[in-house]
DNA sequence: GTTGAACGTTTGAAGCACTAACGTTAGTGC
DNA sequence: GCACTAACGTTAGTGCTTCAAACGTTCAAC
């Protein structure tokens, strides 16, 4: 992630321009807008020592109760595999208790803890003010278009075929 | 990339619905929405064997004329190092051509062969296609209007920190 | 002429989505 | 009851992409 002044060593003298067909095309605009979406909230939640997986787990405690690893995964997006370490810095930090199903012993149940409850409500706080930030060249009306737009795209490409995810 | 569907090994009984706070969250949304359209675009090229950044470097001399790497670089927001392989692969299919500057032995020039001028022509088309195919779900009118939108974002964020690209 | 910077290039680090396989445990059909 | 299939958590590892560092070479400025 660079600015195009500094991709190479520095600019020579040279106009700098992008082509007009990239200019405008949509999905690489997309990719830019994703790409500064990722940085402003990654590092914003980075000085909240959080991440955007981390906000996305809490929620999805916070607002379906305990669930076990699996169920957190398909509900998050986040693949199994990655969802153990994820949970061992939540756990670290004491924000969630893995205990074991006792109805189902393969399966752990995840619970937030009263601290990770209430690191739920200061990062919705922390990811408001990031959004704002994000979207600060768009009115309220354009902030609520470009949303149901991107909605229905998500809707659109959800049923001819997969997605990766994102906070 | 995966369907909610089958993050994990397979859905059993659940709700499966994701969390509302991150339903609607913008920066989830255009993570969403970028990963579909390199899915789409890059599938659609994939199938022309070609690449985004191929596109966007036959798009930078086509409309430029011929240039260093480095300003190609500059231009499409390609890191340098990336480059080299980049303009390899071009350089393979005989769509571009690397000389020797004779005014800057440093550089060289990357000039369109003919080949490589219609084979821009032709991507244009898929690339018509694939970005229609992507915006699907949006009339004419929004469609315009995500772009101003997405085109603001990328304005304002300019000024504040770097980008990465993707077409 | 010496110094500083841009050039193309190689190498490689870091982070990400993603796959494969494992031992364990549960449900399902018979 | 018992095989069979499948989901569970976990480990390990692959492949891709962005990005950084350093190199020898060539140029420009002073």
């Amino acid at each position: 992630m660079v600015s195009a002044e500094d991709t190479g060593d520095a600019a020579a003298g040279e106009t700098l321009e992008t082509p007009g067909r990239l200019e405008r095309l949509p999905s690489r605009l997309l990719a830019i807008a994703a790409a500064e979406a990722e940085r402003v909230v990654g590092a914003g939640l980075a000085a909240a020592d959080s991440r955007k997986w981390h906000y996305a787990v809490l929620a999805s405690l916070g607002e379906f109760g305990p669930a076990s690893q699996a169920a957190l995964s398909r509900r998050t997006g986040i693949y199994r595999s990655d969802m153990v370490g994820l949970l061992n810095e939540l756990a670290e930090r004491g924000l969630i208790e893995r205990t074991p199903d006792p109805d189902d012993r393969r399966r752990n149940v995840v619970t937030l803890t009263e601290l990770g409850r209430s690191r739920l409500h200061d990062l919705d706080a922390v990811q408001a003010d990031l959004q704002d930030q994000l979207l600060t060249p768009l009115s309220t009306n354009e902030r609520e278009q470009l949303v149901e737009m991107l909605l229905r795209l998500r809707e659109h490409h959800a049923r001819t075929s997969p997605d990766s995810w994102g906070t």
